[in-house]
DNA sequence: ATATTGATTGTTCCG
DNA sequence: CGGAACAATCAATAT
């Protein structure tokens, strides 16, 4: 781990592309299930099913990015080329562009509290320990669930 | 063989 | 209020 350049013992990896002054930054942390089913479990396999973070409009942007950037760029293998190009375009992007990006993150981010709040009553659960200020009332459902504003923006390629 | 790193930015949560 | 951690990705690398 860490390939002996860290500094003395702080600062997580991921290193110093640009450090501009924002706060820094460090890694991922466990990846476990992958290629396919053979590996069946690692070893990190914690939470049945914990939400993930929702990805960030630049995340929604990248999916689609990423296979422009490979479509166009077959011979780059490295990830980081696709996040550098990435961040650079999506800089040069206006507000306008970046719009539809960030209405799907934020419906992405609804559905994470939305799954965090079932996770969270998972939790509690089988937790019985005593106090947990939880309001675990289940009362009736909530209301209005149905609403969905933002036209649904199921397919609009037209190629 | 598998966990990890590398790089981007944004989001989210904890102190 | 601020910052640390983590989200996808995929190949290469380290353990």
């Amino acid at each position: 781990m860490k390939t002996a350049k860290g500094k003395g013992a702080a600062k997580r990896e991921t290193l110093k592309p640009v450090d501009d002054g924002k706060v820094g930054k460090r890694k991922a942390a466990g990846k476990a299930d992958k290629s396919g089913s053979k590996a069946k479990k690692g070893k990190l396999a914690k939470d049945p099913n914990k939400p993930k973070r929702p990805p960030s409009a630049f995340f929604v942007f990248l999916e689609e990015f990423r296979k422009t950037f490979k479509k166009e760029n077959p011979n780059v293998k490295a990830v980081s080329a696709v996040g550098k190009a990435g961040g650079e375009k999506w800089k040069s992007l206006s507000a306008a562009e970046k719009a539809p990006y960030e209405a799907k993150a934020a419906k992405r981010k609804a559905e994470y509290q939305k799954l965090i709040n079932a996770y969270n009553k998972k939790q509690e659960s089988t937790a019985d320990d005593g106090d947990e200020e939880s309001e675990i009332h289940d009362d009736d459902d909530e209301s209005g669930q149905g609403d969905d504003e933002e036209e649904d923006d199921d397919d609009e390629d037209d190629d």
